[in-house]
DNA sequence: TTCTCGTTTGCAAGCGCTTACATTTTCACG
DNA sequence: CGTGAAAATGTAAGCGCTTGCAAACGAGAA
């Protein structure tokens, strides 16, 4: 596309070479079972001695479908973003569509450029991360008849398709899990809540829960942070400096959980003899770590399939897919976990 | 782009509202100042009334440029890529271009077909991972006249543009480091080398530098292993059952030396009091876990800068940006190295 | 052999935009 | 004011492909 000097093959080429038109070589390419299989192979024979490729903008400009999905993501810099990406470009692929893949660094205000550039660019489809965004985007959305899906929520009742989970309900568990082996003395280190209501949803189902067993969670035992391993080992300084420091600390996701882990053994701290640690999420390294971190696993495979399969599912005949599914997302109890410590 | 019975303004639309030729709108956009003011307004206008949105594909056909760059990395489930991804979309971004990802889970013949779908989709430059692939794959890069580079690697008389660091020469650092320290005793947990220069490359700077010190580095001293953790745990209780087990392990990635290091912690060896481990990448968690692992920087962001300069480089005027930039991979000394143990 | 109907192929009109070129407008200057 | 050159705008020809429709073909049925 670089250099205007030089000439790619055309379908014309390739028909010329032939002997046929282009739209039989056209036929060929899209649907083969049109074209007498003489002729086919001809026209096989035309395409690779004349090395042509399809030109994908002439062909999104005149059928009007790109092959390609979008998806927004906050960042690349996290694996389980990343594990969705993956996965869902191996499924897109294997359906023969192209991911188009941007990123947001949490901002909503480039989540929606990237988005527009998205549809410059052209799409199909489009994932999304979380529900939580400007409504003008689900209008134009909606006005350009692009099918989106929103992923890692699961809100059933809301109007915009979901794929995901519950993080209200898991944090219930985590909760639970914690207040079975004792724990009265809870904090949570979340991510920041603005602007992003999976994290927004943990917090408040942390609270939630600590509710319903007549705990409450004062805003000084809840510390919004970025995602980044020092940012969970200064969360732990902060709240072991509290009065009543707390017995078990319930993490927004695995990273931040890592760094209270590690800031833990740093100063000295057993865990979970004198301090019982959650993440989420269920990153390789939550398994491989020592203790190994108790968490909550998030379904990323699942996830990334069912957005792929959402997406493409054909438009026409077929029962439509379900606007909304709902993944399990499963504590996994691991060694940074453990009744409360007989106190001193 | 969906749904077919959906019409999106057109340029002719809002040429219409605005009382103007499509030329002159189109140039409303792309070249704003040849436009007077005045009428440049009521464009804009129109614009924004019809809810115009341009034809990304109508206008890769009719310029010939999809200001699009693909890049094709293994696998975005590796930080190191995901950071040179996430950078280079960032600069990118900043340029006006949009950035085509693609991976080949460390498969050339995906990468092939990786790198011909983005053609086929149309870019007008290409960051690859390595040097190593088909020949048939540069000449028709170069056939289409697409801008590439290759990356992670330096070779400044290759006549393929390269822009990364020299992984044969860290190595050299990281095992005269090791000597100096006093060890003799060496092996290797290293990427697996087929197909990947990078990996080869390491194993490749690892062996010279110890033959420049006398030191050979027999077969059974080096495992090629998958990008793990659990590798890397493997590869410890292997070398371990070597009759003299090694004193020092020099890894391929953090990710491998990460393994051996929380597998010598679970075995209750002491590192680097029995055990010396260095990595490669220098992961953020190379720096925050206990010991910290000794290892090389890999500049990452600097490589998806630079790589996002050459691409979008103009073509015409100006200088043409250095064909070959070499980066530095320097050795970071952390606490998983050691003077060698006074032996027993 | 002729007719009919389904299948295969070709024709040609766009898809929405950019841009070379032609035309008109503007404006500094004489 | 008239003039000419520069600046602004319009005209229209594609860019390479898909696809509705028409034409040609082929295979049985009559």
């Amino acid at each position: 596309m670089q250099n205007p000097s030089i000439r790619r093959p055309t379908l014309d080429d390739v028909a010329r070479h032939a002997g046929v038109s282009t739209a039989t070589v056209s036929r060929c390419l899209s649907a083969p079972d049109k074209v007498r299989p003489g002729l086919r192979e001809r026209v096989g024979e035309a395409i690779r001695t004349t090395g042509y490729r399809p030109h994908g903008a002439a062909r999104a400009l005149a059928s009007k479908r790109t092959n390609t999905i979008g998806a927004v993501i906050p960042t690349l810099d996290n694996a389980i973003f990343a594990k969705v990406a993956q996965t869902l470009q191996d499924e897109l692929d294997a359906r023969g569509r192209t991911l188009l893949l941007a990123s947001s660094d949490y901002r909503p205000e480039r989540e929606q450029s990237q988005i527009e550039n998205l549809i410059v660019r052209g799409i199909d489809g489009l994932m999304l991360t979380g529900e939580q965004r400007d409504p003008a985007i689900y209008s134009l959305l909606e006005k350009r008849g692009i099918r989106y899906v929103n992923t890692y929520v699961h809100h059933p009742r809301s109007r915009h398709p979901t794929i995901g989970f519950d993080n209200v309900g898991a944090m219930e568990r985590v909760v639970g899990y914690l207040h079975d082996l004792g724990h009265r003395a809870f904090a949570m280190v979340g991510g920041i809540a603005a602007g992003n209501d999976r994290a927004e949803e943990r917090i408040r189902g942390t609270r939630l829960a600590l509710e319903r067993r007549a705990l409450a969670l004062p805003a000084e035992r809840v510390l919004e942070k970025p995602y980044g391993i020092d940012a969970g080992r200064d969360a732990l300084r902060r709240l072991l400096a509290l009065p009543e420091p707390p017995t078990a600390i319930v993490c927004g996701n695995d990273v931040l959980a890592l760094g209270v882990l590690l800031e833990a053994q740093a100063m000295g701290l057993a865990v979970p003899g004198a301090l019982s640690i959650t993440g989420f999420d269920d990153l390789d390294l939550a398994r491989e770590i020592a203790p190994g971190l108790t968490t909550v696993h998030a379904p990323l495979v699942d996830m990334g399939r069912l957005a792929a399969a959402y997406l493409t599912a054909d438009q026409g005949d077929g029962e439509a897919p379900n606007r909304h599914s709902e993944l399990p997302a499963e504590l996994v109890v691991r060694g940074s976990t453990g009744p409360i410590a007989v106190s001193a």
